[in-house]
DNA sequence: GATAACTTCAAACGACCGTTTTAAGTGGTT
DNA sequence: AACCACTTAAAACGGTCGTTTGAAGTTATC
């Protein structure tokens, strides 16, 4: 019934992207519930039925933008990360952070998807968490797989938790608006302040990660 | 027109007590956006028309119960702080980290505010930011003060990232069920790992802020 | 116990929601 | 030219949204 059958046309290609594109920006400035397929629709300057003929609900128009955003990211990660563990030597944490982190950087650079996946974990359970397992688990598992073996006096509970806080840093990182509005942070070095995050993260994320002591 | 003019009576105080806990539970589990009214009505046992009569809109009910959840919490942070700074030695960071960190779990444990604390950093930006503005705002910028002063190396960017990123470990805190839903954290271990978040918390963060290099 | 203020209630308002239907248009293939 | 699958368009569906209304109920005060 939804699916287009044979020969997808140029013109309706067209369609999908701009629904796709402006389904991003607004998830990610309202959030799903505040986002309504009506708005969608009349940013992307398409009809109303389109959005529910390209891809039937509400929910799977979701489901199709953030795969369309995160995917790539995620397979980046992980051929960064295939890349590293070929070496065969003991991986080095620093390498595994920056693999985590910089694809987001460099596939998504000023592009609305970093804050609609910041805004993924705030939506309800029943709606982020069956997401996040089928467009992050497998990257999340490696990954805290890869900083336990560059880390591996560290137990499984530590480990978790110290990647669910890097996790937490790079979203802050994609809401960079709250300190420069509400932390007081100067306009005038608002710029600086945006530019230099990601280095900051990374310094961050790194001392917590690889400090000694596990826990107490 | 909305509010109680002279003598509220020892009911209303029900009323409004039911709405305020209802709706902090029901935002934290569904955002603003996710939450209606009737739900928050029919949830707490009350009319319909009593939300708006005792609150006078759904936006004021948002910032009504915000206030009572987080207000205390931060009077607590800056008490602590206050004692920290009126001893005029030299701040320690742990303990400004613990001055930060520790009312959270001692005010709110168990209870729903953590989460919608955490979900009021994703909501639209219309939402969030003003009112953090007036919730937030004269915590973080004394907490910015205080670290600053325990790590006077810092310049200002590094400063307010580096507080910027403690707050998302923070809300990552109250997002404990991410790692056991996505991570693929055993479920045996699930208590465990929840009892231990604030002390590796502790540990990240205070690596992560107490590092000897700004940046580069 | 009457009065007045406060609170609750059922019902309704118009607007908007996600979705479906039905019909018109479009372009490639034969 | 005629066909046919694909795509767009307009309108409507039932339902829910935040909010308002006006009457009934309740409690303190005189």
């Amino acid at each position: 019934m939804g699916e287009p059958a044979r020969t997808p046309r140029a013109d309706s290609l067209q369609t999908r992207e701009r629904i796709l594109d402006t389904c991003e920006r607004l998830f990610g400035e309202h959030g799903y519930s505040g986002t309504s397929v009506r708005a969608i629709a009349d940013a992307a300057g398409v009809n109303l039925a389109a959005a529910h003929y390209h891809f039937g609900s509400k929910t799977q128009l979701l489901e199709a933008v953030f795969h369309r955003a995160v995917a790539p990211i995620n397979a980046e990660r992980l051929r960064r990360l295939d890349q590293l563990q070929a070496g065969g030597e003991p991986l080095d944490c620093e390498a595994v952070v920056r693999a985590f982190v910089e694809p987001e950087r460099e596939l998504a650079s000023g592009g609305p998807m970093p804050r609609l996946a910041a805004r993924i974990f705030a939506e309800p359970r029943d709606v982020s968490i069956p997401l996040l397992e089928r467009t992050f688990a497998e990257t999340a598992q490696r990954f805290i797989a890869a900083l336990g073996s560059a880390l591996p006096h560290l137990d499984q509970a530590t480990l978790h938790w110290r990647f669910h806080f890097m996790v937490g840093c790079v979203i802050q990182l994609n809401n960079f608006d709250v300190p420069l509005n509400v932390y007081g942070a100067e306009a005038g070095i608002e710029q600086a302040v945006r530019a230099s995050g990601p280095e900051h993260l990374i310094r961050f994320v790194l001392a917590g990660l690889t400090q000694e002591a596990g826990h107490e």
